[in-house]
RNA sequence: GUGAGCGUAGCUCAGCUGGUAGAGCCCCGGACUGUGGCUCCGGUUGUCGCGGGUUCAACCCCCGUCGCUCACCCCA
């Protein structure tokens, strides 16, 4: 038997469902802040990612879907749509269009991982990005803005977590002070840890070794070793959030994976979810676009992951679909079924029928597996006397309606 | 890339210290010739993941392999 490519899966009905009305939102929400919608191709160059990303993160050492194509050109199907967007930026001169400096994207990246809860080869991600202003506020705004729409969707304990990764001025400073303060009790650190040391000091500060911890809580904190914009910059978003009313928490020792980003970085996690529980990331990235062969142009930016967010999301209640199965059984029935069904439809109702003949007990049978809600019973009787019998599955009730009233009822129920 | 757990019917699983497979659900039909669910009756479904080894005999023990899941690393 073929099977789908380890980590990626087919979504049916009804969990499409859930998917498409996540999706709606999105379009709503963003559309109230100006935002438009993006779509960048699935293959990007190779080169893209090394000089985006940074060629020492794991994402490009060791995650990236990269193959030669017919002529010998590297290409990568994209791990993350930022770079993608940058890129089109770039290329189509985006960012002196005021109206495209608002965009969100909604796709599936790849990234080749080994898969567990909330982690997949092939997953969906949620992002918006701001091209073109450095200002904090827009941060903020962006900040607000992503959890406007985990409300609207109804995740369940976001909570938001900043702090300031400062810019290429003050930050090796701040890494010189860590290493300086953590070489001392290198020895009781973890082996991932005193590897970090060397290859990259700030992730240390994400470790989650218990033991690590007393020794992490006397690290330095970034904070005090901002220069003065990014502390300002910092400030000033802190005070945005709280007059946006986005309840935050300071987290000292945030920090991210990719080399992109600068000044702010945050994170949102949700109780709900498992080991993985980063349902978003994001911050700032204002020298994204030259590495990638731009002009100078601030970023702001976050991505959500689509598989977590339907994780943190309630179950939703089973009930019948809002459908109509249309059964009809008799002499010259099949005629008038159609006829029906065509008339239903144009009234917003829907239905479903079969087209090949079946007894009433097997149709019911199957209107009651389909978890339709209605069922249309048409046969000899009511052919003649053009009044249908129509059947409330959930409590087993039954009316004979005119084709009037009865589109009337099955097609406000659609809605309802 | 590393570690652990699990692969038995379409699904969820049972199967004792080795003696060549079972339940529930699902599906189909009937009781109920124009009415689903509930009940009862009958019926269909398996290379026990794959390959090798031990044994008179392997779903069970051993080795290998593939797959799934969870975790580590890292991230969405």
């Amino acid at each position: 038997m073929i099977t789908a490519v380890k980590g990626t899966q087919d979504l049916v009905f009804p969990e499409v469902g859930r998917w498409q009305a996540v999706e709606r939102a999105a379009h709503e929400t963003f559309a109230r802040y100006g935002f438009t919608e993006i779509r960048t191709p699935v293959l990007e160059p190779t080169e893209l990612f090394v000089r985006g990303i940074g060629d020492e993160t794991d994402i490009v050492t060791k995650e990236m879907y990269t193959f030669q194509d017919r002529k010998g050109r590297s290409l990568t199907m994209r791990p993350e749509n930022t770079a993608g967007v940058a890129r089109a930026v770039v290329e189509h001169r985006l960012y002196e269009s005021p109206l495209h400096g608002r965009l969100y994207y909604i796709g599936p990246q790849f990234r080749y991982e080994r898969p567990q809860k909330g982690r997949y080869r092939q997953f969906h991600q949620i992002g918006a990005e701001v091209l073109g202003d450095p200002a904090p506020g827009v941060d903020a705004e962006t900040i607000a803005m992503v959890m406007e729409f985990l409300g609207a969707v109804g995740v369940m304990g976001p909570a938001v977590q900043v702090n300031s990764v400062g810019c290429p001025n003050c930050r090796p400073i701040y890494v010189s002070a860590l290493k300086e303060e953590l070489a001392g009790s290198a020895q009781h650190l973890c082996g991932d840890c005193r590897r970090r040391l060397e290859t990259n000091p700030l992730r240390v500060l994400d470790c989650k070794v218990p033991t690590c911890q007393p020794y992490l809580d006397k690290a330095p904190s970034f904070t005090d070793f901002l220069c003065e914009a990014c502390a300002e910059h910092h400030d000033a978003l802190r005070e945005a959030l709280e007059i946006l009313r986005v309840p935050f928490v300071p987290r000292p020792r945030l920090v991210r994976g990719l080399d992109y980003y600068t000044r702010t970085v945050f994170e949102v996690t949700s109780s709900a979810l498992g080991a993985q529980d980063a349902l978003l990331g994001g911050g700032r990235y204002d020298g994204l676009l030259e590495q990638i062969g731009g002009p100078a142009c601030a970023g702001f930016g976050w991505a959500l992951g689509m598989e977590r967010l339907l994780m943190a999301l309630p179950q939703p209640a089973a009930s019948r679909l809002p459908w109509t199965y249309l059964a009809w059984a008799g002499g010259g029935t099949y005629r008038a079924a159609l006829a029906l069904a065509r008339d239903l439809r144009a009234a917003g109702a829907v239905v479903v029928m079969e087209h090949t003949a079946r007894s009433f007990k097997s149709g019911l049978k199957r209107a009651d597996r389909m978890n339709v809600r209605y069922v249309v019973l048409l046969g000899e009787e009511e052919a003649g006397s053009g009044r249908f019998t129509l059947k409330d599955m959930a409590t087993g009730e039954q009316w004979a309606l005119g084709r009037e009233e009865l589109s009337r009822h099955l097609a406000e129920e659609v809605g309802a």
